[in-house]
DNA sequence: ATCCCTTTGACTAATCCTGACTAATATTAT
DNA sequence: ATAATATTAGTCAGGATTAGTCAAAGGGAT
């Protein structure tokens, strides 16, 4: 089931740059639960796979998915992004935006505001919960630069 | 409904500094009633959007949108940072971003780093911990942007 | 028999819409 | 002047509508 439903939005995205659908009416066209919708979304359309997506609830609600195309660089970030893993002190994560600031990758705007958002003493906190919140702000960041 | 009001003023605003309405003539123009007016008022044109909205009531009585204008990039740096406070949403945040990029003070894949790093899922569960956090994040990044 | 992926549904969260009530301002009557 | 009335906008809470989460159960391959 899951894989029809993959299958059916990747045909529509297949000439056009994104797609925007209503889950409830997905779930019904498909004779499924609507949660299966998130299951086919979660598993199948990541951002590591190519693709944004958006959502919003309330009336008019939606679920959009977007093509994006993957920078060459997306495999070497999944690479650092297993390398941060769940926690990171600050001198180790400064080093890594030092070395993609070395390589290019990042501007020094870019890096200026990376380094800015996982300081010590902006994150505050203990320093065990510190280092973990880090490590998901520099995933997160080099997750949201893979595309364009 | 809420996006074809908010779609109508900003149509207006695309070719003028500033809108003034009379609520139940909009409520009557849509065919909603007058608090929908507020209610798009209250969520799409925040200053965290870069609008300021005054009003009157009684005899006579309006709504007046403005768009905010720029000042230097100094002085505006101050003002969002006063805006921020020490506690803000990711909506909100997000808002702020939004307009610095409209307003080319950012580029796209320094949006995109910011949002990355204040993202909800990311700073963790707490809500008000997380809005703490968040706010520290922002101004942190603005106040390093500040020189560069 | 076990493991991994899928399916399900109850519960949660976000957003939107509505209307009764309140508050401010202007106008008219005394 | 003051009071009463009319005319506008603001607030807030509840209901409706949509999507998200998560843990438990199902099912197929090895």
């Amino acid at each position: 089931m899951s894989d029809i439903i993959e299958a059916y939005l990747k045909k529509v995205l297949g000439h056009s740059e994104q797609v925007e659908i209503r889950r409830s009416e997905m779930a019904n066209l498909f004779n499924c639960v609507p949660s299966q919708i998130n299951y086919v979304i979660n598993t199948r359309f990541t951002v590591q796979k190519g693709y944004l997506v958006e959502s919003k609830r309330g009336g008019g609600g939606y679920i959009r998915i977007i093509k994006v195309k993957l920078l060459d660089e997306s495999e070497m970030l999944d690479t650092i992004i297993e390398i941060v893993g769940n926690s990171i002190s600050q001198n180790d994560a400064y080093a890594i935006v030092q070395k993609l600031y070395d390589d290019d990758f990042l501007n020094k705007r870019e890096a200026v505001i990376m380094m800015a958002a996982m300081d010590k003493t902006v994150l505050g906190l203990e320093s065990k919960v510190a280092k973990e919140i880090r490590a998901r702000i520099l995933k997160s960041c080099l997750n949201n630069l893979r595309y364009e």
